[in-house]
DNA sequence: CGTCCATTTGAGGTGGATCAACCCTAGTGG
DNA sequence: CCACTAGGGTTGATCCACCTCAAATGGACG
């Protein structure tokens, strides 16, 4: 629950606001006047449960967050990792339907969903951006889908380090925040098989790591073959 | 292509309208003031393309409807089934991301998206409709990848089962408009997996058969729990 | 420098895929 | 009215991609 976590952590203070191009929570937020608080969860920590109340909409600032659902005996589906710039716990019914964690330690921007939903109420162009979003969410979803119900576990993992390059490669390097626990759940695989694909695609020369997280693609050409 | 499966078909006409309780496709069209037209689609006739400009939104009226994206050595991934009141191909975006297909003989009531934008850019009701229309899909969508993510062969089938007990029995009979290829398609399995699991269920007492595609089921309970 | 995890690697097992008959039923035409 | 056919469905036998279990390795941090 945030209101506890505000309070055993530092106060929220008003950040500085830099509507970057293309951000797409600063257009929102800009657009509806709103105040983005700025907030930090360290690593592991819980940002909002499954069914709980949507309080806020996020975006990372800094760090890294993967949101999943559970089966009763503890399988987990990861659905979405969100990177610096991402937005996530936006819904447009009134609870969270994935559990969010942070993977490191990580700083958000929030909003209150319900100054979002009253800017919502008065501005058409504001609900045509949440709604873009939802959209934009439902996209990757759907390709996610294909790649859980139909692709095999290499095309997986080549498809997800396809995506973590575009979405986080800032120089030639990719530092990936999150374990091969994390990458398994997220690709309906185990952590083991995860590993052997990631040391198959090192062995043909498809890849480089300096060390298990830095990993530098040598052939996303290949990769993009490979991942069907 | 619509406009040439209207010219190789029977002119569409206007529909009556009748805006029932719940319709969440009546609540936007009647709210936007706009005209529905019906029209058919035969038996494995497609309805639109991946890609394609998403010139209209549709809600089906009588029959099945199935959307898919293909890997392109042909292996398929069903997002979603269709049936008599669920409105489709709506997207935020401009093209579609999925085909759709008519499973049976299918009619359906449909809008230009074209008419729903200019409603939905004066009428923030219309445009919040959308949203929710869209997070629907969302929220299905990640169930789903739990599915296909973290789900064995017999908890996807029985979650199947329950899902289209929920939406398709009339009586207590539940007659399926989809063969076991486009069940295996949906759930990430193969059609003789789903015809095995059908059949285990069956032995266990669990559901009955008159007819493949007919299908009552004899224990939700245990159903539910077995869909994990 | 030792401890603790994350990761890698190995060996073996298995759930679901694949390949192959066979069966059932609806539709067709004689 | 019935024989024939075709397509969907079932069932069986075998295979294999990935999981499971286990152990070794490595890297980060006190």
């Amino acid at each position: 629950m945030l209101t506890q976590s505000v309070s055993t952590h530092e106060m929220p203070r008003n950040s500085k606001l830099p509507v970057e191009v293309g951000d797409k929570f600063g257009l929102i937020v800009g657009r509806a006047c709103l105040v983005a608080t700025e907030f930090k969860y360290s690593k592991e920590e819980e940002i909002y449960g499954e069914n709980e109340p949507a309080e806020f909409v996020y975006q990372v600032v800094r760090g890294a967050v993967r949101s999943h659902k559970l089966l009763s005996d503890g399988r987990r589906q990861i659905g979405a990792f969100y990177l610096p710039g991402d937005v996530f716990g936006l819904e447009a019914s009134s609870n969270h339907r994935l559990t969010a964690e942070a993977i490191i330690n990580t700083t958000v921007r929030l909003v209150k969903h319900s100054s979002l939903e009253h800017a919502a109420a008065i501005d058409v162009e504001v609900t045509r951006r949440l709604w873009n979003m939802t959209a934009g969410d439902l996209q990757h979803a759907e390709n996610h889908m294909l790649l859980l119900g139909r692709k095999t576990a290499m095309e997986r993992v080549a498809a997800f380090l396809l995506e973590m390059d575009h979405r986080l490669s800032a120089a030639a390097m990719m530092a990936l925040p999150m374990c091969r626990r994390d990458i398994g759940d997220y690709l309906g695989l185990t952590l083991e098989t995860v590993s052997r694909a990631l040391s198959e695609l090192h062995d043909r020369g498809i890849l480089d790591f300096s060390g298990a997280r830095q990993i530098v693609l040598r052939n996303r050409q290949h990769l993009r073959t490979m991942s069907a």
